[in-house]
DNA sequence: TATGAAATTCCCTAAAC
DNA sequence: GTTTAGGGAATTTCATA
């Protein structure tokens, strides 16, 4: 049930901060760090989730796993709606699409594609971008090494510095 | 301390697969789904944990904050192993950086940068690439829309088909 | 409306086997 | 790997400002 999100503030920018970096901190060590209760902490982290603000996910090091990603940019053929919506949706459907941007200029599309090897790489890459009539152009950039790895967004908290 | 990841069985897959759903389902939940007792899993996700194989983080909504996301793509002036340790350790330094990633082909890196405007933004790039003597060119593009999020990696259980 | 404190329930953790 | 037992955390309730 995602509510709508409510306005933050200054208690809820720090939480968010924090659980950005480490979500297994228990609300009596977040409710320390910024000054409240456990009990409150743990009604505002609800609110998060139930508001679909917030998800907590397990992040794996790619290197560990030997996976091979890869970064495609992409160009449609025309600037038509239903064709975008069309894209978006078998990006969104597709387990090897990690993130899929959309982009201002000349390039419409970032895709970040995550796979078991470069066998599997192509074979996706080929489904998703070769077979469709409605891209103009792709690029596809193998990545040889992840420097760094993260979903973290700033906050007010972030910008101010809470980093340890 | 992080030790060295041992091998993975097909529980350790199908446990990574729902942990990068959801970090916040139970051990016995867990167990549930992929036959083990709670302990067993207990002790598999330590392991993940101490090994650096896994850490668990909050993702949050990028709408929900209206950040201002960017994909920037770089090429360094020369192949000197020095001028791309010092490049690396300013992307991983520097908190507007989400992602960073190496890239095979003409574009040597490719960076993700998050910040709280337009204005942000610009400010970001230049100090990270325009005052900086070995880059010899980069691309910024603004994300318009977010349309995938996520940083899920392929396992066997996946590719499987785990997927709800 | 949101807080803090107390009470309950449930889960995580570390034994033992 | 499973079962058991203990401590600890998450969740709810309640009184309050």
């Amino acid at each position: 049930m995602p509510r709508r999100p409510p306005p933050l503030d200054d208690f809820d920018h720090r939480l968010l901060a924090l659980l950005q970096r480490d979500a297994t901190a228990t609300l009596t060590a977040l409710g320390d760090a910024v000054g409240l209760s456990p009990s409150a902490v743990q009604r505002r982290i609800s609110r998060y989730r139930s508001s679909g603000l917030m998800r907590q996910v397990a992040v794996l090091d790619p290197a560990a796993l030997d996976c091979t990603l890869a970064a495609v940019w992409v160009t449609m053929e025309r600037e038509s709606a239903q064709r975008h919506t069309a894209f978006r949706t078998r990006m969104r459907e597709a387990p090897e699409v990690q993130q899929c941007y959309e982009l201002a200029g000349e390039w419409d599309y970032l895709v970040l594609v995550a796979t078991t090897g470069v066998a599997h790489c192509r074979q996706v890459v080929d489904r998703l971008f070769l077979d469709e009539g409605n891209i103009r152009r792709y690029d596809t950039h193998l990545v040889f090494d992840v420097v760094k790895h993260g979903l973290e967004l700033p906050t007010p908290a972030i910008r101010a510095g809470v980093t340890p």
